[in-house]
DNA sequence: GAGTCATTTCGATACTTGGCGAAATATAGA
DNA sequence: TCTATATTTCGCCAAGTATCGAAATGACTC
């Protein structure tokens, strides 16, 4: 573990988007169209922020299908992101919008979702 | 804790001079100077990266004379900037620029730095 | 109080990052 | 193979950030 990696992972924490995505997957996994719907922003966007918490040993895809499933790396590495995300369990129980965000997420269907409207 | 402070806290992080500087203070207590002549940075952006450690509740300051010295926040926020400095002080051993800035940290002298040249 | 030195604040600049829409890629099903 | 759908990649723009030097502030000493 050096400089380099520890800041990578850092910097994947320090934007509020991500951390609602992590927050949203201790509930279950999620496709994008699913984060998408609850964060309200562009699938581009979406899939960059996955891309860089995917980078920062996070989280991990699973292809189903159609769907990307993203999911909490269950095997991360054990000096940071395993301790990390550890404690993020813990935290943010209390804030507002990831309260809501986990409401939403025992609702959201992604067969209603996607490609709906 | 809510996503805007605990945003604050992962960006103060995020940062490999800053993540540098937080190494340091874990040997002792520098002064701005101190960790300029360390990092060879512009004293104003130590300085920056200092108030944004500071703001973030992982350290405090101490004026002593003409100096101001830092060092680690002895009580901070329980639940995140206590937890964070316990897991750093464990990060990063091996790094090499860390184990260098750790040499110079000992041997480093403020009379001799300031003014001088 | 004038001078000196450590630090902070300010203003400018280059770089990075979050955001979007459009185009490209991948998969499922007809 | 053609179409539809989910996701990623690309190009761009706006906002944020790291950096510096210069000016301002604070504190000690003469």
């Amino acid at each position: 573990m050096d400089l380099r990696s520890l800041t990578k992972t850092y910097k994947a924490l320090a934007e509020p988007n991500r951390l609602r995505i992590l927050k949203m997957l201790q509930i279950r996994p999620l496709c994008v169209c699913e984060i998408t719907d609850i964060l309200m922003l562009a699938t581009s966007t979406v899939s960059k922020h996955l891309y860089l918490l995917r980078e920062a040993d996070l989280i991990v895809d699973r292809k189903e299908g159609k769907w990307v499933n993203y999911q909490l790396n269950d095997h991360p590495d054990p000096m940071v992101a395993d301790w990390l995300l550890t404690h993020l369990a813990r935290l943010l129980a209390d804030d507002e919008t990831v309260r809501q965000d986990a409401e939403r997420v025992r609702t959201v269907d992604r067969h209603q979702l996607c490609a709906v409207e």
